[in-house]
DNA sequence: AACACTATCACGTCGCGTGAAAGTAC
DNA sequence: GGTACTTTCACGCGACGTGATAGTGT
């Protein structure tokens, strides 16, 4: 049971990135098309959509694209049936490391949130003491 | 009662912004200090500290500096005792708007929070795996 | 005379947006 | 042979960070 392969417009269209980000995402080391046409142009399949539906998800953290990266490669050190055991040590203390301060960046936008709440309030109260 | 002139380091501590964000602030038009010294250092009154924590709250919300110049400058506008009422009315309409779409960017944070959320959860579930 | 603070350039960064010119065809 | 999609440069942008160099003194 062999999937589709996706061209990069329907890939950008099915996660809501823009192609533009795609290929940034690839040229940063995030993702790698399935393969190429013979023609040059870039085919993803399901797995890689998957992935890219994940780092949107990552984003509002704030992470910058090479701990994305280094979060990504970690994942696939651990999921990987070949990793060495060493290897597979330090991604899970990698791993660990990014889950603990995921933790503490959904604090801070939580925080982030309860002042832009109270701004928001403040701003309708103001509109409303004109009438 | 006179208050203290503050320099700008000890804004920045207070405000929490750094001393570039601050000139940033002012180059673009959002806060003016109150006067300057003799040697052109810059001297802040706590209106303008103020200021600069609203701005603060309102960054989640993520306008841009033009917008919040605009929003800021509406304020102002209803706020003097000598507007000129159409000027008046104007502001309130925009500030009117800005409340709205204030009130969008909330709970457009609040879902990425979720997503966050989301997120990190799965992470710390795919650490606690590997005990 | 020394020290902490601040001033103004001006170039660097990050995550893309936005054409332009050319090639491809799930 | 036309249309829609894609390719690779490459410059632009917003909101600052980061020195460098020089002046100030709440």
């Amino acid at each position: 049971m062999t999937t589709r392969l996706l061209q990069i417009g329907e890939v950008a269209e099915q996660t809501g990135l823009s192609l533009r980000t795609v290929r940034y995402y690839e040229q940063m080391g995030l993702i790698t098309p399935e393969r190429r046409s013979d023609g040059g142009f870039r085919l993803y399949s399901s797995v890689q959509v998957t992935r890219l539906r994940l780092i949107k998800r990552m984003k509002p953290l704030g992470f910058h694209i090479d701990q994305m990266r280094e979060l990504l490669e970690a994942r696939d050190t651990l999921h990987a049936v070949d990793s060495a055991p060493a290897a597979r040590d330090a991604a899970a203390h990698l791993l660990a490391e990014y889950a603990q301060s995921a933790n503490q960046r959904v604090r801070d936008l939580r925080e982030q949130l309860t002042h832009a709440q109270d701004f928001s309030d403040q701003l309708a109260r103001e509109v409303a003491t004109l009438t």
